[in-house]
RNA sequence: GCUGGCGUAGCUCAAUUGGCAGAGCAGCUGAUUUGUAAUCAGCAGGUUGCGGGUUCGAGUCCCAUCGCCAGCUCCA
């Protein structure tokens, strides 16, 4: 047997036998250490305590005090949960757990109906026995005929289909504790009673891997921790999560909201639209410079049109169609790209044109299925800050530089993080042809790797008529959302024809490009609600100031500041009520609006205002004069600054 | 669309095994004239989402339907 070099944190090596775990290890440094032991880390990637070292390597030993920790302890609370399962429901099939192992944990469960609140209780309460037996977790390794042997001698037919997906040359684990066994990679803790605190948050439908054309199976979500304290944290954060959700938010600064009256469709209050209008005049104001035209085109099209761009015959089923004439059917557009198509065609163009860039905010209606709708997140109404660019193919690369310059240079004026960028390639459904699609996701992922982002892909995320690029934003719940887009059309500009002159006096069919970057007008106002807690920038705050005299005899003056304010283009909310300063400056806080401005005897004497910014240190400020004050607010507003408070 | 949960005053929530629908905030009226996060008092507010059923009696139980929430599928 030879040996091996195992090197420690504190720089020291040992030398052990190949082959030995790291739970040898664990034991040769100390018995404590081997008994808190949650997990290795080899050269840097969490393994099993029980796999084998087989070469020299780096290894940190994890317990519950290391970030990752968590990981392992909800994926063994996972096998606890399918355990307790099995236990109360013998009949029950186990499919899978999650892979990402994010915070939550989840398995999916083939049975006869599906798990009540109640239900979940008496699962809570048999994992906490299993916690209570502390059984061992054992790994195993099998042959393929094995394994398969041993899930279908337990009826578990649904892992003998899930072995079949494990390539083959790949090793076949089983994790074990008690009773309970499962295909698995691990890592797992040693004990069950590791798991020092979990809950079962809830259960729900999930498609057997994922197509909505099989059967149902129950998944049960849960989140587990190492300790009481992090679990308690955890819950505190979701609830301080749920404050920002931005159909709370909306509803409480009145500016949006959704009523059944009309499902997915958001009712815009006055100062909603200040903000949706905000929104696309900074748009806007940036088109001139990065070449693109705004141009507005039918709501209602014959469907002939949606015919030729393929709309028709795969994305019918979203569409809000309608009778006119008698035989006459029209659609209500779900996007921009063929009513562009027919723009462009309607006349001739020659290469020095191109690139042609259509601009467009109209509204855009799509019959989302009821179950999808969620807020502004997903809605049946929405605009889009949408384009259509037309230009020469070899204009392709360059245009989509011009994507990201333009996505950056948004992103930066409204203090949007990073966001996670992935090429959706082409999906089972789509029109052109393969050969172009595979050109234009190489061009799409080579551009995504230009402006120096991670390669990633969704596969088979494409729209029908093309790949595209995802820049997805987090909500306030953690979930993922598609803000901008670029998509290269692979299939419309020959739908439609689309021709120009080239150089060499010849027809040419121009490339065709679909985006938007901050998404839909809606989806972004809920990303940005969220992220903000509706404390928005004071360029885009529906209310820049509040003015707030001190008493009625300060109406006068305050008056004057309000007419001045608001001839430089300030929008003022003027408190004239008669309550408290208190009242009135915690109203205007809980308003957000980003600057206070209070006027009593010494202002008006001295032609000042006392400004208080919100949030924070700088709380009350001295009085400044008017004029001085004005002036500085209107160049926040200019530059588009953030918010002052944040100085 | 699918699975589960939930719909009570404008909002947030009460209402014991089926037994008189109730509070806080918001609103309205009055008093208070206020200096950096809630002044006091009074009044009003409801076909318990909508439609059926069981029952002497339904917010509560059953059926159906619409919507909302979470998840799945789909998606900007």
């Amino acid at each position: 047997m030879s040996e091996i070099q195992i090197r420690l944190p504190d720089g020291s090596s040992r030398a052990v036998r190949a082959g030995s775990t790291a739970l040898d290890v664990a034991r040769g440094i100390g018995k404590g250490l081997a008994r808190a032991a949650i997990a290795g880390r080899v050269d840097g990637r969490l393994t099993d305590l029980r796999a084998p070292l087989e070469a020299d390597a780096s290894l940190e030993i994890v317990t519950a005090d290391d970030p990752q920790a968590g990981e392992v302890i909800r994926h063994s609370a996972e096998h606890v949960m399918a355990d307790a399962v099995k236990r109360l429901f013998p009949s029950a099939q186990v499919d899978v757990g999650r892979t990402d192992h994010s915070e939550k944990f989840q398995y999916d469960f083939l049975v006869e109906r599906p798990f009540s609140p109640d239900d979940l209780e008496s699962i809570e309460k048999e994992m906490w026995k299993i916690i209570g037996e502390r059984s061992e977790f054992a790994r195993e390794v099998m042959s393929r005929a094995d394994a398969e042997a041993f899930f279908a001698a337990r009826g578990e037919m649904l892992k003998v289909s899930r072995i079949a997906d494990i390539p083959h040359g790949e090793p076949i684990t089983i994790f074990r504790h008690g009773e309970f066994a499962d295909l698995c990679r691990g890592p797992h803790v040693q004990r069950a009673d590791q798991i020092g605190a979990f809950e079962l948050i809830e259960s729900a439908g999930a498609y057997w891997r994922g197509d909505e054309r099989n059967p149902m199976l129950q998944r049960i979500y849960g989140i587990a921790f190492a300790t009481e304290r992090e679990l308690r944290e955890h819950l505190a954060r979701l609830e301080d999560a749920r404050a920002r959700d931005h159909r709370r938010v909306g509803a409480a600064l009145r500016l949006f909201f959704t009523d059944p009256i009309a499902p997915g469709s958001p009712f815009y209050l006055p100062k909603g639209m200040l903000l949706y209008n905000g929104l696309v005049e900074f748009i806007r104001s940036l088109y001139p410079r990065y070449g693109f035209s705004e141009v507005m085109t039918p709501q209602l099209f014959r469907t002939e049109l949606f015919k030729t761009s393929g709309h028709y015959e795969l994305f019918r089923e979203d569409m809000f169609l309608l009778e006119g004439d008698e035989g006459e059917e029209l659609g209500v557009k779900p996007m921009n790209c063929p009513g562009h198509c027919h723009l462009f065609a309607s006349e001739k163009h020659s290469y020095r044109e191109l690139p042609i860039r259509f601009a467009e905010f109209s509204r855009l209606h799509r019959n989302e299925r009821s179950g999808t709708l969620t807020g502004l997140s997903r809605v049946r109404s929405m605009a889009q800050d949408d384009a259509h660019v037309f230009c020469e193919p070899e204009q392709v690369g360059a245009e989509l530089d011009a994507f990201f310059a333009l996505t950056r240079e948004i992103y930066e004026a409204l203090g949007l993080a990073r966001p996670e960028v992935a090429v959706s390639t082409r999906p089972e459904q789509f029109s052109g042809e393969p050969a172009a699609w595979e050109v234009a996701e190489r061009r799409l992922a080579e551009a995504v790797e230009r402006a120096g982002y991670p390669r990633a892909t969704k596969p088979g995320g494409g729209a029908f008529y093309g790949p595209k690029i995802e820049c997805d934003f987090r909500d306030v719940m953690g979930r993922a959302w598609t803000l901008s887009t670029l998509q290269i059309d692979v299939a419309m500009p020959a739908r439609f024809g689309l021709r120009y002159v080239g150089r060499d006096d010849k027809l040419h069919q121009p490339a065709m490009l679909h985006r938007a970057v901050l998404g839909s007008l809606e989806r972004f106002i809920a990303l940005y609600t969220e992220m903000t807690g509706g404390d928005f920038p004071l360029w885009l705050a529906p209310v820049q100031v509040a003015l707030l005299p001190i008493g009625e005899r300060h109406r006068e003056y305050a008056g004057r500041v309000q007419a001045a304010l608001e001839a430089a283009g300030i929008r003022v909310f003027l408190d004239a009520r008669n309550e408290k300063l208190g009242l009135k400056i915690r109203e205007a806080e809980i308003q957000k609006i980003p600057l206070m401005l209070v006027v009593g005897d010494q202002e008006a004497a001295d032609g000042t205002v006392a400004p208080r910014f919100r949030r924070g240190s700088e709380a009350a400020g001295a009085a400044v004069a008017l004029d001085r004050l004005i002036e500085e607010l209107v160049a926040d507003v200019r530059e588009r600054r953030a918010s002052r408070s944040e100085d």
